[in-house]
DNA sequence: CACTTGACCTGTCCGC
DNA sequence: TGCGGACAGGTCAAGT
């Protein structure tokens, strides 16, 4: 579920929270080797006193660049969490709107501590902490998964562009240059498939997941279901302006919970509630008053509102 | 190549 | 109250 604008929110906390600071400790869940599938070996020799240079986002992976030449990609996939806990506030209590206890929690799969340091980087191989003198902890970053979909991987920062999925990836869509004419022409790689299911696909633009989806082909009266074939360019030049200032108003609320989401400091999104169709079966449309249906298209449970949702 | 389906997981909810 | 099964959905691999 965390879509472009739940982990762009997560970005931005994290480049507040955790850049110019250095990794003195890692440790990850050793029953679930797909979260961090790298080496202990690697971990302590590009990963341990290493500080964080920037975090950045590229469709809905997370950088974490590190100044030892690697980066940490992490996809959070469903039910991934990034979560930063400053030191003063282990053992406080939680706001209202946050939806984690303490941490590590059994959702757990790696930890981060986190400290200020400027101690030059002379770290024997063998060593897996990194010894910090007087420097405080500063906190832990939590990457937390239930359902472990999620990943964190350790990658030259070099290759990151080389991975497949980067290599593959869409347009962004928020991006000045992402117009009508440019969705138009990606499209037409999957002319038979439907609406949705192209606006899924990684490849045609990046982003966009179940959530967003849904509001968008709602906005421009689109009908989730229509083949791309059928779909006229008219409803593609109403679909990419409703489609961006849905994602900027979902930033602007912090993304959207809908299970588990959260943010780098442990709390939800508010875009919910400004859902038109996503999670509003049963209701009137806001635009027509008919009841918002769910459907499925594209294997993905789907909201659509059957009246003004041209086919 | 285009397209669809199943697998990966665990927590939650629904019906019995 | 317990329990089995359906369901949630991002991406990749395997299938048609």
């Amino acid at each position: 579920m965390p879509e472009l604008p739940e982990v762009e929110t997560v970005r931005r906390g994290l480049s507040r929270l955790i850049v110019a600071k250095t990794i003195v400790a890692v440790e990850h869940d050793h029953a679930a080797p797909k979260s961090f599938p790298n080496t202990p070996d690697d971990v302590a020799r590009f990963v341990i006193g290493a500080k964080i240079s920037a975090v950045r986002r590229r469709a809905k992976v997370l950088l974490i660049e590190l100044d030892s030449g690697y980066t940490l990609v992490t996809h959070l996939k469903m039910t991934g969490q990034l979560v930063f806990v400053g030191a003063q506030r282990f053992g406080a209590g939680h706001p209202n709107d946050s939806l984690v206890g303490d941490l590590p929690d059994r959702s757990t799969r790696v930890t981060l501590t986190l400290a200020t340091t400027t101690e030059p980087k002379n770290i024997p191989h063998h060593k897996t902490a990194l010894a910090i003198g007087s420097d405080p902890e500063q906190g832990r970053l939590f990457f937390n998964d239930q359902r472990k979909f999620g990943w964190m991987k350790l990658y030259p920062t070099v290759e990151v562009p080389h991975i497949d999925f980067m290599r593959r990836v869409g347009p962004e869509p928020l991006d000045d240059d992402f117009t009508a004419a440019v969705l138009h022409e990606r499209l037409q790689r999957r002319k038979n498939t439907t609406i949705k299911a192209a606006l899924l696909d990684q490849t045609v633009l990046a982003g966009i997941g179940n959530i967003y989806a849904d509001e968008s082909l709602w906005a421009a009266r689109i009908h989730p279901a229509t083949l791309v074939r059928d779909v006229p360019q008219s409803a593609i030049a109403r679909l990419v302006p409703e489609m961006k200032s849905i994602l900027r108003l979902a930033l602007e609320k912090g993304g959207s919970t809908d299970r588990n989401y959260v943010n780098a400091e442990g709390r939800k999104g508010s875009y919910i509630d400004f859902a038109r169709v996503f999670r509003r079966e049963n209701q009137p449309c806001s635009r027509c008053g008919a009841t918002i249906e769910k459907i499925r298209v594209a294997g993905r449970g789907t909201h659509v509102c059957g009246r003004c949702q041209v086919q």
